[in-house]
DNA sequence: CACGATTAGCGAATTCTTTCGCTAAACCTG
DNA sequence: CAGGTTTAGCGAAAGAATTCGCTAATCGTG
């Protein structure tokens, strides 16, 4: 009678990993300053769950120096491409294609950056 | 000190509604039946759900007839560009166009469906 | 209509997520 | 090095997600 942890990195965790990837390695002290920046929170929290963040593996915790310093253990594309294949399959019938006609036809897109996915396509159609 | 209830449909309320959307309006023992043959669970389990996604709006009921029907009360696009936005949001820093270009990367697209994407964007560059 | 089968639902249990109070350890600074 | 400040961590609390046992209501059939 239980739930599973969900593979994916929670919403706090992936706020955190954001300043992460956005700050580089850092102390909690610059982590929390960022994050209580976009969301209100106490300290205490922001220690906790790096704490469940190193348990999970998703940061790691250099203890030789002090204060301590965190970095992200995973990468933001790795992250991005699991969070993507898990929209696909969930949402899309694991049809990569509906979701990216579907984002080009809803999120509204500029001229420039219709040209330059354009460009990335026959890209890899030539290399095909 | 809590968590708020996540604006996203969850895993098992995504599956009821993949039922659902495939199957149309159907009475809980139906969509059981789908249900099971892609996740272990039980029929109380399926009711169960199905009396919160009701609660939280993701599904209707027609008690009108015996057994009752369960009908999806959000649309398959709907939940999908939700999702979208939020994983866009999320991970991508707003920037749906890095989505489309690492899905396109990631998720290796056939010629057709490259073929398919590059008629959209060049049916989108000509509206503007 | 009595009786077994199906359907509906409540309420509790369990795990995950997120929160923070409180304590202890480590660190300055006068 | 004493006293205040900053950093680290534990453990409990509370809500969310998911599960199912058990009971009640409804249905179909002989």
């Amino acid at each position: 009678m239980a739930r599973p942890a969900s593979e994916q990195p929670t919403n706090v965790e992936l706020q955190i990993l954001g300043v992460l990837w956005d700050e580089g390695p850092s102390p909690v002290r610059t982590i929390h300053r960022h994050l209580s920046s976009i969301k209100q929170t106490n300290y205490s929290t922001t220690v906790k769950m790096l704490s469940v963040m190193l348990d999970k593996g998703l940061v790691r915790r250099d203890e030789s120096v002090r204060p301590h310093v965190y970095r992200a253990a995973v990468t933001r594309a790795g992250a991005q491409k699991r969070a993507l294949k898990d929209v696909v399959q969930k949402l899309y019938e694991g049809s990569a294609k509906s979701l990216v006609m579907q984002a080009l036809s809803t999120q509204k897109a500029s001229k420039e950056d219709l040209a330059e996915i354009r460009r990335l396509i026959e890209r890899l159609e030539g290399d095909q």
